[in-house]
DNA sequence: TAAGTGACCTATA
DNA sequence: CTATAGGCCACTT
């Protein structure tokens, strides 16, 4: 169970200290956000998700999504190289094929499967083409 | 309190 | 392909 229940920090905040606090649990929920407006047949790497959430770095929407990724498409987050985690590479990529995702070995073309996020597409949009 | 460790990372050589 | 370093965070010693 690990749920909302978090860290020891926890209780130093019952007294009235919800500021720190919150911009983590905020931080959290737009990770998981992100993640979840990631569009079935496309992928996402860490490092986007970090970059559009807001997330200080790759490695903490990779802690997120272990811990309190279950109901997330966490299928479609890969690695910057388009490579799935090690441990999870059969499954994530099984579940991709599933989404007509076609991974040229263990490996997915991010050029072809590769989502853009909504303020990039506004902004190749506005730019040039 | 402080240092060590592991993790679904990334960039560089 | 492997190796190395850099960085962030929670948990354990």
């Amino acid at each position: 169970m690990k749920g909302t229940l978090r860290s020891p920090s926890v209780a130093k905040e019952s007294f009235g200290a919800v500021h720190s606090e919150r911009m983590d649990d905020e931080l959290h929920e737009r990770v998981r956000e992100v993640i979840a407006g990631v569009p079935a047949g496309k992928v996402a790497t860490y490092g986007d998700i970090a970059a559009i959430a807001g997330a200080p770095s790759p490695r903490l929407v990779g802690r997120i999504l272990a811990e309190d990724g279950h109901d997330l498409p966490w299928h479609r987050i890969l690695r910057a190289n388009g490579t799935p985690a090690p441990h999870l590479q059969h499954e994530q990529l099984e579940r991709l094929r599933a989404e007509g995702v076609l991974a040229d070995g263990e490996r997915v073309n991010l050029r072809v499967y590769r989502w853009r996020s909504p303020q990039e597409e506004e902004e190749a949009e506005a730019g040039l083409f």
